[in-house]
DNA sequence: TAGTGGTCTAGACCACGGA
DNA sequence: CCGTGGTCTAGACCACTAG
């Protein structure tokens, strides 16, 4: 398992923004000399530049020098996080409370929403998951028979993400979303603990592989007190 | 003004792919052929497949093979849009309303959003706008007065990202949009013809431009029965 | 085994920015 | 002017994939 130089290069680096040993604007040692402190070519590192100026963590000004961009933190945020990553992030306890659990046939929507034919089975999963011990959110899970065989309560109580990616060796490759403003429903109210007509956040998601099979339909309720989405988009 | 080869052989794959020539899943020419083809070395045809690949444009296997990419549609989809753009891609009528059209100095708050030295002067501009008559959102505009320095409410009623494109000739890179619930309060409610305490979605998004200047923050109110937000997200 | 992409070298000339 | 990053060469060896 050999490493290659570029890598470790890049990898020095940024270890160094994340230190903060190297900040905002400063500027980092020049090609040729980072060339002999690595005892490598210029190209090589070049190629590590490269790569940490298209991951945004440097920025390059041609006769002037390479250097430490800011943007990192905000960049890392618009990809597809868990709701367990999320508050990870923000350094939140996450626990989770199924309120239901059942294998059913799936109804004409969730086929849909989830490729399957008729009368195939799938999981339905009522969530309510909580922040430092606020509820956040309460949702319901759509997740076909086929893909899961063996799924348990416990590891829906734990991080669902994980568990495809390490347990089941998925690899997830994107989702759509669907998100609007309602007023809280009797259900909704009772699970998240807010009053009736509380504005919250409806957000369903169809989740896919990278085969291109969707492996998971969710409806989702969000407090709007305690959530807020933030995303980026290009132009 | 000299084109560098590697920026040829990226444009010539690129319009193939564009025109259909290549299509999903199509192999391209190895590197070692397109290095002929090409008459450069091996380095330079990788700088542009690189390029390519981290565009989306192709992938690579190794031991396989260079091959062309699918998802370009969908990237396209999820780019940021301005409503006009949205509306017309639902056929809806767009129509625009302006309730106010101020210039003022900029709050703090404001100030901060646009990255503007205190005392610096606004634009404050209320719009309510309509798809096929129906109001659907009810937003504030603060702009720049450095940026738009003759602005007028014929643009504003219009679009304002066709004016800042072709007008002033300004390239939009990106946005960083915040989406909350919220119940209307009696502003939103009058505006948008809802009852009081109706749910609408209160999105906040900051608009930058290629040389990295903020050019508006925009504070809206979506009627939660006329507008949905989709979005895709990559893990 | 042959062909592919992945890594790497030791040079070179250029254009730009600042002193 | 010198130092910077931008482009480019003509090789090399490696690891992976397929027949």
């Amino acid at each position: 398992m050999r490493i290659p130089s570029y890598q470790l290069i890049e990898n020095e680096i940024k270890e160094k923004i994340k230190k903060s040993e190297l900040k905002h604007g400063t500027k980092i040692p020049s090609e040729n000399d980072l060339k002999e402190t690595y005892g490598v070519s210029r190209m090589t590192v070049r190629q590590a530049l490269n790569n940490l100026v298209n991951d945004g963590y440097l920025y390059r000004h041609k006769g002037k020098g390479t250097f430490v961009n800011h943007t990192k933190m905000e960049k890392r945020i618009q990809g597809l996080l868990s709701f367990t990553e999320e508050m990870q992030l923000m350094n939140r306890m996450v626990t989770n409370k199924i309120a239901s659990f059942q294998v059913m046939k799936a109804t004409e929507e969730v086929a849909a929403k989830l490729f399957l034919g008729s009368g195939e089975e799938v999981y339905r999963i009522e969530r309510i998951r909580s922040a430092d011990g606020v509820p956040v959110l309460y949702e319901t899970l759509y997740l076909p028979k086929r893909i899961f065989k063996d799924l348990t309560e416990s590891i829906v109580k734990n991080s669902l993400y994980n568990y495809i990616e390490k347990e089941l060796k998925l690899s997830i490759n994107f989702s759509i979303q669907s998100i609007e403003a309602v007023n809280a429903n009797q259900t909704v109210s009772n699970y998240l603990g807010i009053a009736l007509d509380y504005a919250v956040l409806h957000i369903t998601l169809n989740t896919f592989l990278d085969n291109g099979h969707p492996f998971e339909y969710v409806s989702s309720y969000y407090r709007a007190d305690q959530y807020r989405f933030i995303q980026h988009a290009f132009r």
